[in-house]
RNA sequence: GCUACUGUAGCUCAGUUGGUAGAGCAACGCAUUCGUAAUGCGUGGGUCGCCGGUUCAAGUCCGGCCAGUAGCUCCA
């Protein structure tokens, strides 16, 4: 879309949103109280605090009202006034005078007024005659609470988002891929293909992962296992729990302990132990069993590892937001002078795990601190400062594209977070890197340098997968469940054409076995239509026909995944042909 | 955690104004022995999320809890 359509469009968007004010208030009447009502990326919304809860039953009506109002051909006309009318003007909307009260002294206050229906506080732009908004299509999407200027502490008002578009065949194709997301879902797809399960019982955010879930996992942890290791990281294992004093000592528990499950403590015993949210603190204890040179540093201690977190119940979903997860985490202990090299190798590593994956929608985030929030952040300005600048030239060094958040920096120092965007439209981290000056400090980490003196290292927290978890929903997203060979649950599935066959079909199901492939036979009594459409749909990379003709000739009809046609083989053939695939990881 | 909505068989869902549950798919059984996206017939399976209330009678109405969904807040 060229520049100036976008503009225009978010004209028309920011228009409409004043259509939607007008439409509640003749609908709703004079005591509902507005918020804001911006252009978003698909369309826009408006805030609303209002007795009423709307429902999708409300959703009609108003629309029909929108329709009514823009068919009037309004104008949308400025005016700029006074912070005394605009407080006279307003004095029954309490969040516009809010609004009005923490405008800087000496700017501009500027109203739009759409004809006679709505009068609203807005600095625009806006088009200038409802006229213009004749083709606009729009759809009220949802209604849901969002807080009032996005604190906890507000009130919770009613955001009514509505997808809009400039005309309608853009606002049909946005439609269809809202549709073709909801598809995707990794939660549609883990449970179509027995992936993973949550029980009530059990408990809500604790996923359980099911054989097929299984496999793909253990194919990913030793996928980046055997990475690392080729990279000079070295495992270890550590226990799910801790301390509190632990968490003491790293400052978790200061900054952290409100996403934390709650401590337990026996009767007949002093200690207190959390199930642990992250494994810094446990990756510290070990540099720490050890006496270091600056000769072998970087020391890379990494672990496939169990953490507990207490996620707000209204933010889990599925498995890409849980209360139990396995993060892919690595502690890289180095010298001041290795920070560059090392940060670049694991964004090197990043890239390259991204490419072996096909994954190519994400983004670069440098998470900052946000200076206006100090308590939420311990170490001190100088250190934040150089951290900060440090990851920022790495990554401008690196020609990587990337944007900087204020405000998403880990309570220790400064991130790299590689962002990627869910079926659903979040916007989550997949990978991450972490700068850190502040726990070496707190455990009072040594090595000795060339002049054999005690100097603190610097800590790289890195996660390349991620979570295990939410690293498998995104891959289920990104391949409609389509995974690749070697993630595949059940890589071939032979089907008889008739169970006169089974035996022989059993034999060849040994062979494959034997040279390490995960083949199922279908035994059921079906035809062989049937079958294929059932293996079809559990997304079987190769189907294996067997009949009368195959087991004469010592072949197996292929058909492979995504195709409609088979191929006859020799065994040898197909297994040399599946094999080279695997290595290839096709 | 907050606001709203939802909760019926393994899955997807139907169930009129309250009269004590139904379909398709799946599973299982029998028949069929079949050549690349659904063979036929049959069987089993539900304290309608849980607890309480109103009523002669509750899947249906009311209340509370639990869980799910969307967004907000928070975050790997």
């Amino acid at each position: 879309m060229d520049k100036e359509k976008e503009e225009l469009q978010h004209k028309a968007r920011h228009t409409a949103s004043h259509v939607l004010a007008g439409a509640i208030k003749s609908l709703y009447g004079e005591d509902v109280k507005f918020g804001i009502g911006p252009a978003i990326e698909d369309g826009f919304y408006y805030d609303f605090d209002m007795e009423k809860s709307l429902t999708p039953e409300d959703f009609e009506k108003i629309e029909t009202k929108m329709h009514e109002i823009i068919n009037q051909n309004l104008d949308m006309t400025k005016e700029v006034i006074s912070k005394k009318q605009a407080l006279e003007m307003f004095k029954n909307q309490p969040y516009k005078v809010e609004l009005i009260n923490d405008l800087p002294e000496g700017e501009e206050i500027s109203i739009y007024k759409l004809g006679d229906v709505f009068t609203d506080l807005c600095k625009g732009p806006h088009v200038e005659n409802t006229k213009m908004l004749r083709n606009f299509a729009f759809k009220i999407n949802r209604v849901s609470g969002a807080y009032w200027r996005g604190s906890e502490k507000n009130k919770m008002m009613q955001r009514i988002y509505v997808y809009g578009f400039l005309d309608k065949q853009d606002l049909k194709e946005h439609l269809a891929l809202v549709k073709e997301a909801q598809e995707r879902d990794h939660r549609k797809l883990g449970k179509d293909l027995g992936i993973f399960m949550f029980s009530d019982l059990v408990g809500r955010g604790l996923p359980m992962w099911l054989p097929n879930g299984f496999i793909v996992r253990r194919a990913l942890s030793d996928y980046i296992m055997d990475k690392e290791i080729a990279l000079g990281y070295k495992h270890v294992m550590t226990p799910s729990l801790a301390t509190v004093d632990l968490y003491k000592t790293s400052g978790h528990w200061d900054h952290y302990h409100e996403d934390m499950f709650p401590s337990m403590k026996r009767e007949d015993d002093d200690e207190e132990y959390v199930l642990r949210p992250m494994n810094c603190p446990h990756h510290m204890m070990i540099y720490k069993n050890f006496m270091h040179s600056y000769k072998d540093l970087p020391l890379r201690i990494a672990e496939i590892a169990n953490d507990f977190r207490f996620e707000g119940s209204g933010s889990l979903c599925g498995i890409e937001r849980t209360r139990a997860f396995t993060q892919n985490d690595s502690h890289i202990f180095c010298r001041p002078d290795q920070i560059e090299s090392e940060v670049d190798n694991v964004i090197k590593l990043i890239l390259d795990v991204y490419k072996d994956f096909g994954f190519e929608k994400y983004s670069f985030r440098l998470s900052l601190r946000d200076k206006n929030n100090a308590e939420k952040y311990f170490g001190n300005d100088e250190l934040w400062e150089k951290s900060e600048s440090a990851l920022r030239k790495i990554l401008q060094d690196s020609g990587a594209e990337f944007y900087e958040a204020k405000g998403e920096a880990a309570f220790y120092g400064p991130k790299i977070d590689v962002q990627v965007r869910s079926a659903l439209g979040h916007d989550v981290t997949l990978s991450t890197v972490q700068l850190d000056y502040q726990l070496p400090e707190k455990f009072e980490l040594e090595y000795i340098d060339e002049n054999n003196e005690r100097v603190r290292p610097v800590v790289i927290h890195r996660a390349i997968l991620g979570s295990l978890d939410r690293f498998v929903a995104f891959l289920l997203e990104e391949t409609k469940g389509v995974l690749p060979l070697w993630l595949a649950p059940v890589q071939m599935e032979i089907l008889p054409i008739s169970d006169k066959f089974i035996d022989k079909c059993k034999d060849v199901e040994m062979e494959l076995k034997k040279q390490g492939f995960r083949v199922e036979l279908d035994e059921r009594n079906e035809k062989i239509g049937y079958k294929i459409r059932s293996a079809i749909s559990q997304k079987i990379p190769y189907i294996l026909v067997m009949g009368e003709n195959e087991i004469n000739n010592g072949t197996v009809s292929v058909r492979v995944r995504g195709t409609n046609e088979s191929k006859e083989m020799k065994i040898e053939e197909f297994i040399s042909f599946a094999k080279f695939k695997l290595e290839n990881r096709e």
